[in-house]
DNA sequence: GTATAATATTATATAAGTATAATATAAAAC
DNA sequence: GTTTTATATTATACTTATATAATATTATAC
């Protein structure tokens, strides 16, 4: 029920559209969750049914018209609720095929894996490089939409992504030296 | 597709029952991928069905009759496959409900996110005993099924899992410490 | 005026994963 | 002798996610 809670999270925030929602979500967390376009669309249509979310069409001239959403007392109960439950969503458990390929990378030469890697070790970098502006993206969404308490704990996760990113590279590095000599 | 994947990885070292499969799964892939035991099961029909795997009865009088199951040509052709293909599978994207809640961790007081953290801090200590014990399951493994060249690949998941895990700790140690001096 | 981009949402099919429990056999422990 | 443990697989219902593309409106750029 991540992919909701995250919504009713953005929504907490202020009303949305789906179009905007699909946005912010992408400028936000989708470090740690992902969604498709048209799955966010259909979330937001069985929180409205839960009674989580209201909407409204609003008419425009200018652009197509939109559906505006709006979180509910039900809704934040609900976001209440999810944040203070103890879960088990604290687990280490990672989900990564490209772990999976390199676990069974002894099927393949060294060559071969060595490219891999390589290949992994740019989108380390890569995404390092997109690192470097979430701070000024919490800085434009902190003015926009929220306070500096808010902003604290998306940097908390920023952060996270960063650490995560530098271990990656570190892991590539190592791992590459260590095929290097072994060849 | 990666669990299907895991599973050709697996029975490529050797016939195993569903029983086996799953043990092996759990004992080693379980870090960077997850999968219930009715899941491995289903999937393994479905591979079947695929024409990657070939299965037989085998009649056991002091313990239930099992299915083993073999890989075919086609499914080893299937796993290069797929280990050769550089595909969209090095992304950065975590998913971790847990972080999607410290996000929104605005929503709540100093103390119960400082909860919430420590409690983290401690899953962070028990996963890094844990993997304590991958080399010993490294070693294990490696005389039954297999050579030191499938054993190096398996290490470096491990090496994964360890930095991951250290990374973790001191992200909850630093966000532990910056909140208590703010309050 | 026509192609493109931005806005805005919906459709459809399929694949994959979660949660939970039921079913069955036989050995071993108490 | 009854419970527990290990072995071994199946069933069922549901939820989530992926992949891809279709649809529609208007502004803007060329």
């Amino acid at each position: 029920m991540a992919l909701k809670h995250g919504l009713l999270g953005l929504l907490n925030y202020g009303q949305m559209t789906g179009y905007e929602l699909n946005r912010a979500f992408k400028d936000s967390l989708n470090f740690f969750w992902q969604a498709q376009t048209s799955q966010i669309y259909r979330e937001l249509k069985a929180m409205e049914k839960l009674g989580w979310l209201t909407s409204e069409i609003v008419v425009q001239r200018d652009k197509p018209n939109k559906r505006l959403y709006s979180i509910t007392g039900a809704g934040r109960a609900e976001l209440q609720g999810w944040l203070n439950k103890e879960g088990n969503d604290s687990k280490f458990e990672i989900r990564s095929a490209f772990l999976m390929r390199v676990f069974f990378s002894g099927e393949r030469n060294i060559d071969e894996n060595l490219t891999m890697l390589k290949h992994y070790r740019t989108k380390c970098l890569d995404a390092a490089a997109a690192m470097e502006n979430t701070d000024l993206s919490i800085e434009r969404y902190r003015s926009v939409v929220s306070t500096d308490r808010q902003a604290f704990y998306w940097g908390l996760t920023a952060n996270f992504g960063k650490a995560y990113v530098k271990m990656c590279l570190d892991w590539a590095d190592n791992a590459i030296q260590t095929l290097e000599e072994s060849r």
